[in-house]
DNA sequence: CCCGCGATAATGTCTAGACATAATGCCTCA
DNA sequence: TGAGGCATTATGTCTAGACATTATCGCGGG
């Protein structure tokens, strides 16, 4: 009573989606069709369907006509992952942040290079390498391929001292990516820059970028294996 | 002209999407009005209204009253995750799938173990160790802890052969989760039990499962670096 | 010049219908 | 007994409105 009632819509898909995640309605069950719940919350039959289209959206319910709407069954465990800047994961934390450029150089691009031919790049690629650091601690090595068809203005950019990747996401418009994420041992240099024994084990997340279906980066972070690691929420899809 | 039309609807959603993707439209660019998008294509409020959701849902946009709505500015990279069933993963690839359990015991949660007392869990715990194979070859170690007042059938199951992960998805309704994934080194018996030199970059996947906010399972999974990465792809949300 | 207040412009939510579409399941006919 | 077709049921999509909500902007007064 004290809140602003949330709106009937939502009141009703938060009640169906409770019935699921208590159980009550188990994997494969039925649930009323929109013509009952309609006549339940005495409503129009647009305002049931949203609620429950948003179950959908979820991937709690699935639909059939005639056949009704059935609560799904969770095949696969889907995690929502957020692969924040660098650079704002370090500052979040309450920490200094500083990157380091170790090579920039400029290369066209070769297809024997599989990096590069996944990029599906053809023309000149900015390739940098570089170091984040936390604490004046090494943080994480990466090495970056931009596509300088994809943004030509990176060309002119000075990273010295700006974490490429920071620069994309202010500069980079909504693209798509592709990720993939392992345990490596850390080779003999990257041990090396990130204060490491050799064959440390380290997270690499590799990311391919484009927009517009044309490739616009290719980077691979390497992280110590005891320094960070990869959280990712289940998403019961926030409300705002 | 060959396909059936698939709804203006999503016709609208489509085109409005792709001039973001496509960059025409970036990163604090405000899109028109519902009303004017109405004009535009001859239909209802609702219809336009509906599409624009749609894009709020995929985090496209942001709306705001007054302000209207405006193009997002991707400051995470987020990406959906699937982490699927061990042995579905591996009889996909066309391998045959086995699953070795090494111990089974009972115990009671002591709250001093970081694992167990994470899980909330305050009874009678089933502790699983086993092994995944894949073609004759171990393919990941994994350590459960079940939360028998959660799932008391789980102590009348036989997780000889069965794969407590596999039982689970089929007896455990919607849950919610949380990962953590890690790069660790090998410790001594699990890099004997996997066939890997000692101190090999192995990843870890640590998952603690809820439901009804009840802790149902904690489970930790050494998969060897060289034999398994995780792919993530980013999601503009699947149209069936 | 700044502050506050009110008009306005945008989205949020809901209604009560209409017609379309697709899968189920029953019923009929061979 | 079996197969095909049709009626039924449920969701999918859309309309044309109504009223609610709220951030912004501009204007006027102190």
């Amino acid at each position: 009573m004290i809140s602003k009632p949330p709106g009937l819509e939502r009141r009703i898909r938060a009640e169906l989606e409770a019935k699921i995640r208590a159980g009550d309605w188990p994997p494969g069950h039925r649930l009323p069709t929109e013509a009952v719940l309609m006549a339940d919350y005495g409503c129009a039959r647009m305002t049931v369907h949203k609620a429950i289209q948003g179950l959908v959206g979820e991937g709690l319910v699935v639909r059939n006509k005639k056949a009704g709407t059935l609560v799904a069954k969770p095949h696969v465990v889907t995690a929502v992952l957020e692969i924040p800047d660098i650079a704002a994961l370090i500052t979040d934390r309450g920490e200094t942040y500083a990157f380091k450029l170790l090579s920039r150089d400029i290369a066209d691009a070769s297809p024997d290079n599989p990096d590069e031919r996944a990029l599906g790049a053809d023309g000149r690629l900015l390739i940098l390498k570089g170091l984040h650091i936390a604490d004046g601690e090494p943080f994480a090595f990466e090495r970056r391929i931009l596509n300088l068809a994809a943004t030509p203005e990176a060309e002119a950019i000075d990273f010295s001292h700006t974490p490429p990747g920071s620069w994309l996401l202010n500069h980079v418009p909504w693209s798509q990516a592709r990720h993939r994420i392992t345990a490596v041992p850390a080779d003999a240099s990257t041990a090396r820059l990130l204060h490491l024994p050799p064959q440390a084990a380290c997270l690499q997340v590799e990311r391919w970028t484009w927009r517009n279906s044309q490739g616009v980066t290719f980077v691979r972070q390497v992280f110590p294996g005891d320094r960070y690691d990869l959280v990712a929420e289940f998403s019961p899809s926030a409300e705002p």
